[in-house]
DNA sequence: CGGATATAATAACTATACTTACTATTCTCG
DNA sequence: CGAGAATAGTAAGTATAGTTATTATATCCG
């Protein structure tokens, strides 16, 4: 077992337990959403009438993926969909007054739950863990996505 | 964007460039294998004669995801699956010559690719980040499969 | 011994995740 | 202006990753 001590095993490992975490949490709260949707809901949500290859970016998807992603949520009832008025190409995206109110209710849970994603980390080490996985995701993340009304 | 800097998606977006340079190593040196079924590789050299349930133990994944990941190394041809004499419900899992032929390859290119994972961080934060994510992981990952053949 | 229980594998279903290809539009530049 | 490049989204195909249900077989226990 060469490859149980390598980076690529622990960090699908340590994926793997934040994505379980995770669902337990939700389904505890009688909610049913994916670590996914719920990126896309907060970028929905920071980004009103944003489109969908934005949300992509921003999350750090592909297109091909979240077009899936935001269909569910869709039928949640969560988000709606419209073809932009600026570009008949691309869909702006909105939150519901629905989807507003489940996502209220769903930030302080999921806030509540990082620490124990890292459950076996003290508070010291579960900090620099963060600063050093934050430094090897690298800068990709402080992109804004380019079209959308504000 | 509350969720960017929260773990969850920190985690996913290692596993995510993790899973991009495994792929794009493996491209480069025209092999056609995935992070799991590398890991599925290195468990049935480790342990031949293993069955399936063991495998997915060592890796930590599920039954029935592990049968279709077999199923897609068996179709390659490095290994092979036999009914086992002891248990008939079990399948025996070994490497074919060919199988053992390609891990030989692989093994240099994925342990060689390793750091690059990892590439926004110096050795020694390499070597906080992935004791903390070891400990992290936790103790699960040190058991043996249970019933197998030597 | 024989029924209840447990286990190995598969099947079916849902949800990522990525690739390539395709359609509809928009933009760009000669 | 108009052709070609670029972009938004969808579709189809492959590979995880997990759940629940089913089948076949083993084991355990009264």
């Amino acid at each position: 077992m060469k490859a149980r001590g390598m980076a690529g095993h622990l960090i699908r490992r340590l994926n793997q337990i934040s994505t379980q975490v995770f669902s337990k949490h939700m389904h505890n709260a009688g909610l049913d959403l994916t670590p996914v949707q719920f990126a896309a809901m907060d970028a929905i949500i920071t980004h009103p009438g944003i489109d969908q290859a934005s949300v992509a970016a921003l999350i750090a998807y592909d297109r091909a993926t979240i077009g899936g992603v935001i269909d569910r949520l869709e039928h949640k009832g969560y988000v709606r969909r419209e073809v932009s008025k600026r570009d008949r190409r691309a869909r702006e995206v909105r939150v519901t007054g629905k989807g507003a109110e489940a996502f209220e209710q769903i930030l302080p849970i999921v806030t509540a739950l990082q620490d124990e994603v890292l459950n076996g980390l003290d508070e010291t080490e579960r900090e620099t863990f963060l600063k050093l996985a934050h430094k090897a995701v690298g800068s990709e993340d402080d992109m804004e996505p380019s079209s959308h009304v504000e």
